[in-house]
DNA sequence: TGTCGTTATATTCGATCGGACATATCGTGA
DNA sequence: TCACGATATGTCCGATCGAATATAACGACA
């Protein structure tokens, strides 16, 4: 393969850490407003799915996603302010780092072993795929 | 905590990813000049240490590292010349990243909870501390 | 007022990961 | 030729992680 792939983390403190599966998360429950829509589409249980959530919104002084019980629908999940920001700061940096790691990178992927395709199980898609 | 750190791991393919711990475990085995060593240091099981250099050494068409059975001292490893670039593409894209995603995450690390801070098991010092 | 779909939370279970431990093997030097 | 210290590799076990399952609470709306 040419491009190699780079998955980071942000460590804040020891507190709390942001990485692609929260982001991701976040993503879904943006465009879901359901925080058991977006545990479906990633494929997830819907109890990992909140306690990365409340993970997250325990981590920062400010919650990243407000949640509603009951009402129309059952409820819901919606982002806040700060979770957009979360979302546009990971990304952002995402793009540098994916467009860079290219030159620091190119020579040695040329020595990583032709890979075999792997499969991911039917109907999960992410985010970060598209 | 004011600059948030970032922790990377490099895909190549499917088949073979390196992340901090496998590098970290290449600078020790480069100054000590042994697995069983450069394990200890790292307070990991030489089981585990061999593992992970395994898994570098059959992921690439060069291996990283060379080693030894018998002989002087029992035996040894050294690295190679894949080896140390490996190490040197992943520091030095690793300084890009960290001085980089100060000004992504400057806003967000403001909202960190103040973190509490927690100790290591004492004797274990990693290359990446320092 | 009853229905509905969602959030919230506890319990149980199986898979996985890594440490601890046990050996076997090797080659140089005493 | 024997001892030594390191590599190489298997087995066992405890901790941890997350899926599966069950249940309660909630509030708008028909």
């Amino acid at each position: 393969m040419h491009a190699p792939a780079v998955r980071f983390r942000v460590d804040f403190g020891r507190d709390e850490a942001i990485g692609p599966g929260k982001i991701a998360l976040l993503e879904h429950i943006g465009t879901s407003g359901s925080l058991s829509q977006a545990a479906r589409d990633l494929g997830m249980s819907y109890r990992r799915a909140w306690q990365l959530l409340a993970s997250v919104n325990a981590g920062f002084r400010e919650r990243a996603v407000t949640t509603a019980r009951g009402g129309r629908g059952g409820g819901g999940a919606a982002l806040t302010a700060f979770g957009r920001e979360l979302i546009r700061a990971y990304r952002g940096f995402d793009a540098e780092v994916q467009e860079r790691a290219g030159r620091h990178f190119r020579a040695i992927s040329r020595q990583a072993h032709p890979q075999v395709r792997k499969r991911r199980p039917a109907g999960i898609v992410r985010l970060s795929d598209r």
